[in-house]
DNA sequence: AGAAATTAGTTACATATGAAACTATCTCTT
DNA sequence: AAGAGATAGTTTCATATGTAACTAATTTCT
């Protein structure tokens, strides 16, 4: 007699989705927190930011590209923190639809507060790993993110 | 004379929350896919649906708690799985407050359908490691999220 | 026992987000 | 050079989400 067919079942606390959401929701919320109370950024204006005080002059769809972002987020990202008074555009000479953005002197200025907060955050985390497994997660994220996303490189 | 000191810069394809994020929303977005294309389920639902599974007759509370949903999302979750006829709310016997949720009969059913398909995804995915890179990929996980969350478990 | 404070869960409102439509410009084909 | 597509970016609209206010039931405190 065939043994009675156990149903499926699935342990939320240990399927590697779940939990590599509620751990990525935990620290960008704790760092987002950073942004929005100390600066009022919302985490896609941050990242807009950085991308944009790492390469001046790029063009939305590049930061789009950079970030993840959709080209919706990005223009709204933007449009916010032209008017917050921390990003410039700048008309492309070689092609009138894109612009070529970069930080305003105020934008730099925030950037460079906001930076060693971020990195500080960043860097009390993962003192909860020594040097060698810090190293082996970047390397075992690079492998699920290639699995994850084959088509096109995640960052 | 003392060396200018150089701007902070934070390369954002190199900062932990980021890449957490980015890779976190690429797995999740796959499978979410998965629920809402063949079962109409959003992601939420499906986790409701995955702890009254394993719980049955547990509360909204709990089910937030187990979830890491708020209790309006679970609310949400609760009423739409409700009305699709995979949910039924039993008034409980000695607290009037709360409702004990179980899945009914298709509820169940279409549970057992979703389990195997995210569990294969989930092989496919972590089949990119070896067996001791998926138990140090875990173990890693769990020191960072007792790190950003020291107060309360994650999971 | 009875008022005050907690807790379970829902509802309402304001904001965030994503998909699709749109405008303007550019490129490619002939 | 002119029209057909493709591309950069914005706007619109419908939906999702989070916060705060709310209702109802329970517990705590005196």
């Amino acid at each position: 007699m065939p043994e009675k067919s156990h149903p499926a079942t699935l342990r939320l606390s240990t399927f590697l989705p779940f939990r590599l959401s509620v751990l990525s929701n935990a620290i960008s919320q704790r760092i987002a927190e950073l942004y929005d109370r100390e600066f009022g950024l919302s985490i896609w204006q941050w990242r807009v930011m950085a991308v944009t005080a790492d390469t001046p002059g790029i063009s939305a769809t590049e930061i789009g590209q950079r970030t993840q972002m959709d080209k919706v987020a990005v223009s709204r990202a933007v449009a916010g923190l032209i008017e917050m008074g921390y990003l410039e555009r700048r008309p492309s000479t070689d092609d009138a639809r894109r612009s070529n953005l970069v930080l305003t002197r105020a934008g730099i200025g925030i950037y460079e507060l906001i930076v060693p907060l971020a990195l500080s955050e960043e860097a009390r985390l993962v003192s909860a790993l020594s040097e060698r497994e810090q190293a082996e997660l970047a390397r075992l994220m690079g492998k699920l993110a290639k699995a994850a996303s084959p088509e096109r490189d995640l960052w």
